[in-house]
RNA sequence: GGGCCUGUAGCUCAGCUCGGUUAGAGCGCUUCCCUGAUAAGGAAGAGGUCGAUGGUUCAAGUCCAUCCAGGCCCA
């Protein structure tokens, strides 16, 4: 037999394993990137997941999409090399080795255990994980070359992150500043913004209203008091100053109450009267700008520490009369905003708040206590010193540590900060050329992102991660280290193998490089944020510039990344921003940026609620193919889709098993006919049937969709179009083809193993398991020359010679005219395998089809033959309607005017095929012929079936000729299922026997005699009893009784 | 609170760029048909206020405005 038998039913996942095998042992990967050397370079950079947690199903989506593509390129010709990588560092891995060790009082527990323990825990963690990943990455077949894989925590990589950041440095862009960061108490770490985001839930507040003394100018001898409003009263320890908007109105008001009949004045912006005053009456004593009250002295709220030369009113543009009082209390330790207006008026930044979130030991009231447990204490004391105006609960979002829950702090840290801000305009221009899919991106989200730019804060408190690579002296001189070389000869001794991280360079101490300064440096305790490290991939990953200075350069910037939407503020930013930083150029040109995956109920997967999905379950209960095809082509990559067991189901039977059979029948015929491709003599192309040339076009025009599609990163567009193709083939080729493959027409024969080869190579890149399956049965079983996978194959190349449009357009008009027959004998009540003498057509263009497309229309709806309706009938009913785009085009407001007269039939057709309509009011207008649609229906006596101008009718008058056909029919199909219920193989031959005690039955067999035995493969067909002993079937509404043997 | 995305049949999704005849496909359901590869295929039916409202237009799922809901990102 020319083809290994492909049984019809198949366990997907079991061949996936198969085929793993084969590509480990053909080595095919490894293959398919040196086959492609001599190729253009086309430059993939894989982002790399955080190596802290095991791979979800949410991990597999990217990496399709990181595969296809290259797959894709890789067809093309092109060379992509594809490095996996891993990112190491980073607070998650030490929340995962903190809660394996059952820490739980932070970075005490860690100095307690000792950093070199600490780390190599986070290392041990790491490596753990990445085997994980790995092992998702084979087995979704998601090739990337693992060996290679970079790894942010190698020394080579650190040290490739330390020249960057020494470009920086020297760029000047690399400063310390103190600034207000969102900061884990706990953690004792400042946060960033994305972690920030993970954290924010409702919380309830105190929300207090206090009065501030007035101390100077004609407010205080009003005896006035600035009403001030806060939700963290353990911040007004710190209070500083008071903000008011300069351009706001503030009114002085007299509050009287019941008990108290000289009232008191208190100071709010006065379009927030209403809010703060409710009911209670007040008099507007004065009213000021906000500017008037600049400089306004008030008697602050504690005196617990000492803040010199503060407490009076600033202006600050940030204040609304949203909230409040209009009047911001300002304690600048604790609040971004209260910094800047500090800095503005040179007011001290007073911080009684340790890292560790307690107060300092000793102060009074509130000494020693954990910032957020003093806020009761401050009310009461407030309310016992008659400065608490009104006390009330404020429910509002506010941010917590996303991992350990710790309410955060805005806290005035020393910190390390790139100066993004700088190079804001070029980031903004390297944006601008960045081919975004989807392409709203650019302008939105990231765009926005972009335009609100702040200065990127890199430094952690905390011990796994880059160690910031510089050092200082006593005198504040700052030495920027860029290679472990350059640190060996400022230490005088030989670091070539000393691990970069804490606490082994922390040991590594050197006389200040300084001029004129011999005072040891030592290494600031910070290390960098991990986003660095993914950011600067493009060169860590070959160690640049110290090592591969070609390859680094040969190979940046990529022209393809692709992630999910979080990675805008993440990824996707810190490649751009290091690249434009360090090289004056973003490291990518074209990102495809992908929606996120979700259940089946469209809610997000959480282990919360239990409704994540295993990938490597997923793979064993599907396949991965079918994974990979829905994240592939289901829903469009950039919205949000959903992923479960009925949708892969679907996938599996529409898509994977149709294409599967296709080949199955192929393979059966082929070797029932002992046809190998190459060997019989085929006709050429122009030579065979019309059903033949129609798949071919039809398989070039997917294969210019599909080309068309991925080049322009939309998989979704792409997999619609094979869909549509593999039933096409499957649903109407081979099943109008059939008897074609069952007398072993080549030239059938031929056409079908060229489409499935075709299809097989356009499918390859999405659906790499069952492909290479084929191919190696339906190609490499019989072309030993070609390649021994279809991933070392070429992409099909379109051949415009094959394209036919108008047999395109000529096969859909035969399926809608079948379609609207098989609806008029669904209607008429006589079964299909009744043959009925003719079917009359009416539709434009039916006179302009080929005989032998009308014969598919009669065989397809066994009828004896198709004739035009018209031609049929002389009782026909025509309908005109007009064809509103057209004539709106023409006719504008008068449309429907134009098209109720067509409607209505006034209307003549004239010699060129156009229309002349006459209107109601006696005036005539030419429309083109596509602007009325004719249609014919027969008036009686006429099953039909109608659509749009297209019309099917059949008659259903039945001779007694025709109804022996029928029976024929009917007894061909009982024959056929015995067959296949007694388990023969489809080219078995057989006996045939029967007895009729009908006559009608007994002649039209005698009279079919011999299409039934044609059809059935019978050598003989015997009216009679067979003599061996054979079991009968019994057919009682003919009256038949028939027995068969298969011959041997 | 702000920005972006999404909202079309019970479910998953096309269609919207560029307005036009009766809004489509697949899955699921009911009935029937077909079957010499198929876990298939076909026909009919049930199932749609195209998220809502308003506007532009001869004509709106499609364009505009506002709103609602969900998601993501940010506060």
């Amino acid at each position: 037999m020319p083809f290994r038998p492909m049984p019809a039913q198949v366990d997907l996942p079991a061949l996936e394993h198969e085929v793993l095998a084969r590509w480990r042992d053909r080595d095919v990967f490894a293959r398919s990137l040196a086959g492609s050397a001599d190729g253009p370079l086309w430059t993939f950079y894989e982002g790399p997941p955080t190596a802290n947690g095991k791979p979800g199903t949410h991990h597999v989506e990217a990496r399709v999409f990181k595969d296809l593509f290259p797959r894709f390129r890789t067809m093309k010709g092109f060379h992509v090399p594809r490095r996996a990588g891993w990112d190491c560092h980073g607070l998650p891995v030490e929340l995962e080795v903190e809660k394996r060790l059952g820490f739980k009082r932070g970075k005490q527990d860690i100095e307690d255990y000792g950093v070199a323990e600490f780390n190599a825990r986070c290392r041990e963690s790491v490596q753990e994980h990445v085997g994980e990943f790995s092992r998702l990455t084979q087995r979704m077949g998601y090739w990337v070359d693992l060996e290679a894989a970079y790894w942010t925590m190698n020394p080579s990589y650190i040290e490739s992150v330390w020249w960057s950041l020494k470009q920086i440095f020297d760029a000047g862009l690399l400063v310390a500043d103190h600034r207000v960061t969102p900061y884990c108490p706990r953690c004792g770490t400042g946060l960033s913004d994305h972690e920030v985001a993970q954290g924010y839930y409702e919380v309830s507040d105190p929300s207090v209203y206090v009065r501030f003394p007035v101390t100077s100018g004609p407010l205080a001898d009003a005896g006035a008091a600035l009403l001030v409003w806060t939700t963290t009263p353990w911040t007004l320890i710190s209070n500083t100053a008071v903000a008011v908007h300069p351009d706001v109105s503030y009114a002085a008001v007299r509050v009287v109450r019941p008990d108290d009949s000289v009232g008191e004045v208190l100071v709010v912006a006065e379009p927030l009267l209403d809010k703060v005053f409710g009911d209670t009456p007040v008099e507007v004593v004065q009213l000021m700008l906000g500017s008037e009250l600049e400089h306004t002295t008030y008697s602050r709220p504690f005196d617990v520490v000492d803040i010199p030369a503060s407490h009076y009113v600033g202006l600050a543009d940030y204040v609304t009369v949203e909230d409040g009082t209009g009047l911001v209390h300002q304690a600048p330790a604790f609040g971004a905003d209260d910094l800047a207006v500090a800095r503005r008026y040179g007011l001290p930044v007073v911080n009684p708040v340790q890292a560790d979130g307690h107060f300092t030991e000793g102060l009074p009231l509130v000494g020693g206590m954990f910032f957020k447990a003093a806020d009761p204490f401050i009310v009461d004391d407030l309310r016992a010193r008659g400065l608490l105006w009104r006390e009330e609960k404020y429910t509002h979002s506010y941010p917590h540590c996303w991992r350990c829950d710790t309410p955060l702090i805005y806290y005035a840290l020393p910190s390390w900060y790139i100066r993004t801000t700088v190079v804001k305009g070029r980031l903004l221009e390297e944006n601008e050329r960045t081919d975004w899919h989807p392409p709203t991106i650019k302008r939105g989200r990231y765009g926005d992102w972009l335009d609100n730019n702040i200065d990127w804060a890199l430094s952690r408190n905390r011990y796994w991660g880059t160690p910031l690579p510089i050092w200082r002296c006593d005198e504040e001189h700052l030495t920027c280290v860029g290679s472990l070389a350059e640190l060996s000869s400022y230490a005088g001794r030989d670091l070539a193998g000393l691990d970069p991280h804490r606490p082994f360079v922390d040991d590594v101490t050197f006389e200040c490089p300084q001029s004129e300064c011999a005072l040891t440096a030592q290494r600031v305790v910070e290390v960098i944020d991990c986003w660095y490290d993914a950011g600067a991939m493009p060169f860590g990953q070959w160690g640049y510039p110290h090592h591969n200075v070609e390859e680094f350069e040969r190979s940046y910037p990529a022209q393809f990344i692709c992630e999910a939407i979080d990675q805008t503020r993440g990824w996707f930013y810190t490649l751009m921003a290091i690249g434009t930083l360090v090289f004056d150029r973003s490291a990518y040109e074209t990102v495809l940026c992908l929606g996120h995956i979700v259940d089946e109920q469209g809610r997000k997967m959480s282990k919360h609620l239990g409704n994540v999905l295993d990938p490597f379950e997923l793979f064993e209960r599907h396949g991965a193919d079918a994974l990979r095809w829905l994240m592939l082509c289901v829903g469009n990559p950039w919205s949000t889709r959903r992923v479960g067991h009925g949708l892969l189901d679907e996938v599996v039977r529409k898509v994977l098993l149709t294409y599967w059979n296709t080949a199955s029948f192929l393979v059966l015929y082929a070797n029932a006919n002992q046809w190998v491709p190459g060997q019989a003599p085929v006709p050429d192309v122009a030579n065979r049937p019309m059903l033949d040339r129609w798949a071919l076009s039809e398989l070039h025009r997917v294969v210019q969709e599909v080309d068309a599609a991925l080049e322009d990163f939309d998989p979704t567009r792409a997999g619609r179009a094979i869909t549509h193709y593999i039933d096409d083939l499957s649903n109407w080729y081979v099943r109008r083809s059939r008897r074609r493959f069952w007398d072993g027409d080549p030239a059938a024969l031929a056409t079908l193993h060229e489409c499935l080869e075709v299809l097989t190579r356009l499918l390859a890149p999405f659906v790499p398991f069952v492909t290479d399956e084929v191919h190696e049965r339906l190609v490499c079983d019989v072309w030993p020359d070609l390649p021994d996978s279809v991933h070392l194959r070429d992409w099909p190349k379109v051949d415009g010679s094959l394209v036919d449009a108008a047999l395109s357009e000529q096969m859909a008009l035969v399926r809608r005219v079948v379609e609207l027959g098989r609806a008029a004998r669904a209607d008429s009540g006589v079964k299909t395998r009744q043959p009925l003498s003719r079917a009359l057509v009416s539709a434009p263009s039916w006179s302009a089809l080929p005989a032998e497309l009308r014969r598919h229309v009669a065989d397809e709806l066994n009828v004896r033959e198709v004739d035009t309706l018209a031609a049929a009938s002389e009782l026909v009913t025509v309908t005109y309607k007009g064809n509103f785009r057209v004539l709106g085009r023409q006719f504008g407001a008068r449309t429907p005017e134009v098209a109720a007269a067509i409607a209505a039939g006034s209307l003549t057709a004239d010699q060129k095929g156009s229309w002349t309509v006459s209107l109601p009011g006696g005036e005539s207008v030419t429309v083109d012929a596509d602007a009325v649609l004719r249609t014919e229906t027969p008036k009686e006596g006429w099953t039909t079936a109608t659509a749009a101008n297209e019309t099917v009718a059949l008659d259903l008058e039945l001779t007694d000729e025709l109804r022996r056909a029928g029976t024929v029919r009917e007894v061909i199909r009982l024959v056929q299922d015995a067959r296949k219920g007694q388990g023969f193989d489809v080219s078995d031959r057989i006996e045939l026997w029967w007895t009729a005690t009908d006559d009608f039955t007994a002649t039209a067999l005698r009279e079919g005699r011999d299409l039934l035995a044609r059809e059935v493969l019978a050598t003989t067909v015997a009216e009679d009893r067979p003599h061996a002993p054979l079991a009968p079937h019994q057919v009682e509404e003919l009256g038949l009784t028939f027995w068969l043997r298969v011959i041997d």
